[in-house]
DNA sequence: CGATTGACACCAA
DNA sequence: ATTGGTGCCAATC
């Protein structure tokens, strides 16, 4: 079933998705977008994470970065520092708006997560 | 209503 | 390895 013709759902699944990422963990926008079935359409995670923060329960965007593992939706945040606050205090590295180690803290919904969709 | 803009990703040169 | 162009789809201008 493809969601990405359903918008909303997708952006709940989104959220959802999010929620589902472990602690000292981090996925990428892309790798959600394929998750949901619209491989491409990352930039409607991107969107969909703009939203995010009127949601409830609130999601943890900072565990989602681009796929090389860099901060770039920082500064989307209350404060630009926060993301990455956030991510060393879960146990990411992160030295100069990049997660160090992105390869081993990576989390592959496709593969560890199992929503049925 | 058409054009532009993204918290991205992939492909070609 | 780097750079530039293209696809994706919703929101905004």
């Amino acid at each position: 079933m493809n969601y990405s013709q359903n918008s909303e759902n997708f952006f709940q699944l989104v959220y959802q998705v999010c929620r589902e990422i472990p602690k000292g963990r981090a996925t990428s926008y892309g790798t959600i977008a394929k998750y949901l079935g619209s491989g491409r359409s990352s930039r409607m995670v991107g969107w969909a994470m703009n939203n995010s923060h009127q949601q409830n329960p609130p999601v943890p965007a900072h565990r989602v970065v681009n796929r090389n593992g860099q901060l770039t939706g920082k500064i989307h945040f209350a404060h630009p520092k926060e993301m990455e606050i956030l991510l060393k205090k879960e146990g990411i590295e992160v030295n100069h708006d990049k997660i160090v180690n992105f390869k081993t803290v990576f989390w592959d919904p496709i593969i560890e997560l199992d929503i049925e969709i």
